[in-house]
DNA sequence: CTTGTAATTAACCGATTGGTTAAATATAGA
DNA sequence: TCTATATTTAACCAATCGGTTAATTACAAG
């Protein structure tokens, strides 16, 4: 019933707010209040999107004062885009064969 | 309120049974009773988790006699992945000051 | 010690999720 | 046509999600 690290982390992702949180945090440490400014969603809310994100382990908080800044933690990123990595091959494949199908019609476009 | 692509993706990667049936179908196509086998879950259950993949684009379905094969669609997954690629700068350097940190360890451990 | 700011918790809400069972639909084949 | 197999739909259920407001806790500074 606990769901695994990698289900937690993909969750975590599929939310827009999260995802632009972990981008805001790519390029430094942040509060709270400083993540939650880009969204009109209440200070709650952002509490949740936290929550998510470091049971994820996709950041982690320290105490300052009484400010709790958040700091990407992005070795769980790193294991998503190893699940994603086995299928590379498969995408790849398929875009040769879209590559052979495009200059096929192209063969054929020049020659009627 | 539509989600977008990259949510849909995501939150279809956030269950393990879906991930499981990527990974089957990643070395060819099945039908969905194939795909249901190896999980002690009912039909209805698999229709579901199929529907949810085919919404995210990761998979599409045909149709042969009664059957209705899933053939996996990676170009989702390319997307996903490049995402996730935004971030490795960041799981780089993390890595790397971990990696010093642990030398830093071994030093002092072995002047000691 | 009181005030202001940061953040969390509690309680609630409607929508979605992942599962179920039972019924319906579609197709192949005797 | 009748039967068996593959799959989907319908209806339901408990749990989770993403949000809200109101109240609470934590800390710094007058």
């Amino acid at each position: 019933m606990p769901p695994d690290t990698l289900s937690l982390t993909f969750a975590a992702l599929a939310d827009p707010t999260r995802r632009a949180i972990l981008t805001r945090l790519s390029s430094g440490e942040a509060s709270a209040t400083e993540l939650a400014e880009p969204f009109h969603i209440s200070a709650p809310a952002i509490t949740k999107h936290l929550k998510v994100l470091e049971r994820a382990g996709l950041i982690s908080r320290s105490k300052q004062a009484q400010f709790r800044p958040c700091k990407l933690e992005p070795q769980a990123l790193q294991q998503a885009s190893v699940f994603l990595e086995q299928y590379r091959q498969c995408w790849e494949q398929s875009l040769d064969r879209l590559d052979a199908y495009l200059q096929e019609l192209q063969a054929k476009g020049s020659a009627a």
